[in-house]
DNA sequence: AGTGAGGCCTGAAAGC
DNA sequence: TGCTTTCAGGCCTCAC
């Protein structure tokens, strides 16, 4: 489920328990995840500082005092929760209970397509899940020069370039969709036919609709809850995900045109206006 | 090498 | 009402 602008509000939000405390402990009620929490991932984390908490891509780091990082991915349904102490009743999957000295995070994952392992700090960039990611979208070496290299030659949508993390991180099934929407693309566009003033507008949109959607506490379309309990209102501000049939918010035309339009790309929907869209 | 389909899991919503 | 099918913010693996 959460793309960018969603594990950014979760870090944000989760700062509070887990910055600068002690990890008492990691409690795991279930290993099973994309990869399996390593057996000793308790012995790893307890008793260790929180020196900072970072973000990279889709993934949660959080840097301990001992030298290693957690790295936590939230897959689709991945979500937490804050408690001052540790709920006396537990759902069916809140798998996984991290008390600090300053609060409890308790980690809900129904599908559990989340992941949650460890390495060492200064082996980040070469971390098998870290280490081919592509650029962050504020990363000053994405440029449209960037995108149309990487481009070249790519008979596939557009679309899916966008969702490729080793091209651009962090962006998922809704803000491609969106992304395309400002910067007039349509998404079954080859990605090798996208021009220089197109790519310069894929950049613009993509930090500008992340970035909003970050200020807006990132979008809640089926589940996405903050730790807090609170819904994202990014989903407010979308143009066009989930809105098939409907009039996009810039349409000059009318709804005899179908409206919004739904297809199936890489078998994940894409939503997008073909009057505006070329 | 690059691409598309299928799979991992569970549950909500839609369809019959 | 109840059963079946479809779909979901991600990503990996396997065939061609």
């Amino acid at each position: 489920m959460p793309e960018l602008p969603e594990v950014e509000t979760i870090k944000n939000m989760v700062k509070g328990v887990l910055l600068d405390s002690i990890i008492e402990k990691a409690e795991i009620r279930q290993r099973k995840f994309r990869e399996e929490i390593p057996q000793n991932f308790a012995q790893i984390v307890e008793k260790q500082k929180v020196v900072a908490l970072r973000r990279i891509a889709k993934y949660m780091l959080i840097d301990l005092s001992n030298g290693y990082t957690v790295i936590w991915h939230f897959g689709m349904s991945g979500k937490f929760r804050i408690f001052a102490a540790k709920p006396e009743v537990l759902g069916k999957h809140d798998h996984v209970i991290i008390t600090t000295d300053k609060g409890v995070l308790v980690y809900n994952d129904t599908r559990r397509f989340g992941l949650i392992t460890y390495c060492e700090t200064a082996k980040i960039s070469e971390n098998h899940l870290l280490g081919k990611l592509g650029l962050d979208p504020w990363d000053e070496k994405l440029t449209a020069e960037y995108l149309l290299a990487k481009l070249k030659n790519k008979k596939q949508p557009i679309k899916l370039g966008l969702l490729d993390q080793e091209i651009i991180c962090g962006i998922g099934n809704i803000y491609a969709s969106e992304i395309l929407y400002k910067a007039r693309i349509r998404p079954d566009r080859e990605g090798d036919s996208i021009k220089k003033t197109e790519a310069e507008k894929i950049v613009l949109y993509t930090r500008e609709i992340l970035q909003k959607a970050i200020e807006a506490g990132g979008s809640t379309i089926h589940d996405f809850k903050n730790p807090d309990g609170d819904t994202g209102y990014f989903q407010n501000q979308l143009c066009v995900y989930g809105k098939s049939g409907e009039r996009c918010p810039d349409c000059v035309c009318n709804l005899k045109t179908g409206g919004i339009k739904k297809i199936v790309q890489g078998s994940r929907s894409t939503f997008f206006c073909e009057t505006l869209q070329k």
